[in-house]
DNA sequence: CAGTATCCCGTGTGATACTG
DNA sequence: CAGTATCACACGGGATACTG
């Protein structure tokens, strides 16, 4: 992904790519399709996806809310808490994400039928 | 991207991930969008995204042929020509990839607006 | 034309520990 | 609970030159 919004979005690249710039990240599609479901807070998404550190989930976090994709609400509660969840923005990746979610596990089911564990 | 395909297509991750391995490398998702339109030779590709080198988009394709999102055909002329198409399983991100880029556009051009050069 | 061979560097990712 | 700090590292990405 390389060096983040320099000139991607400008003429040189695809669109795709500009997308795949912000999206394309370990985690960051990952994020984007469990907030689909609503908000979430910090834990919440830690545990739907277990293998991913605290400091990489919040980077992402934090990335994309400065790509106004998510939005961070912190709640003033003891202990406490803070939800994320898309913006208008990013709910306009549900479908293109929905899609991709779709072509991976069709993949992924081939994959493991012929693994066969 | 990482470890490519090590376990991110078992159970761990959601499929969402798994896609991305594949197609989220910086230059990949262009090499798709590209490809949507028919086949394409190498040289075709590099006109198309100018800045991409020779070694990177050789890589980009070894790969996506290695996961079955395209195929490459080499015709025995002098000078040598290789062209570049989609399989079945790569036609069916057609949807998600054009979404993606409609995405992108939409924000870049909101950027764009903003910095208006 | 369609690549491969080297070399190098940035950064994204990760493990671990600590904090308001 | 929801992070940040620090350290380390592999890997993806890039520049350049060479080849069947």
């Amino acid at each position: 992904m390389a060096k983040r919004h320099s000139n991607y979005t400008r003429g040189t690249g695809c669109p795709v790519e500009a997308a795949l710039e912000i999206i394309g990240a370990k985690w960051k599609g990952g994020v984007i399709y469990h907030l689909l479901d609503g908000e979430l807070r910090f834990m919440e998404l830690q545990r739907r996806m277990p293998t991913v550190t605290q400091r990489i989930l919040s980077k992402a976090l934090r990335e994309l809310e400065a790509d106004g994709v998510i939005l961070r609400t912190v709640y003033p509660t003891v202990p406490p808490q803070v939800g994320y969840r898309l913006t208008p923005d990013g709910e306009a990746l549900r479908e293109p994400v929905l899609g991709l979610r779709a072509w991976g596990a069709r993949r992924t089911a081939a994959a493991c039928a012929m693994a066969a564990e």
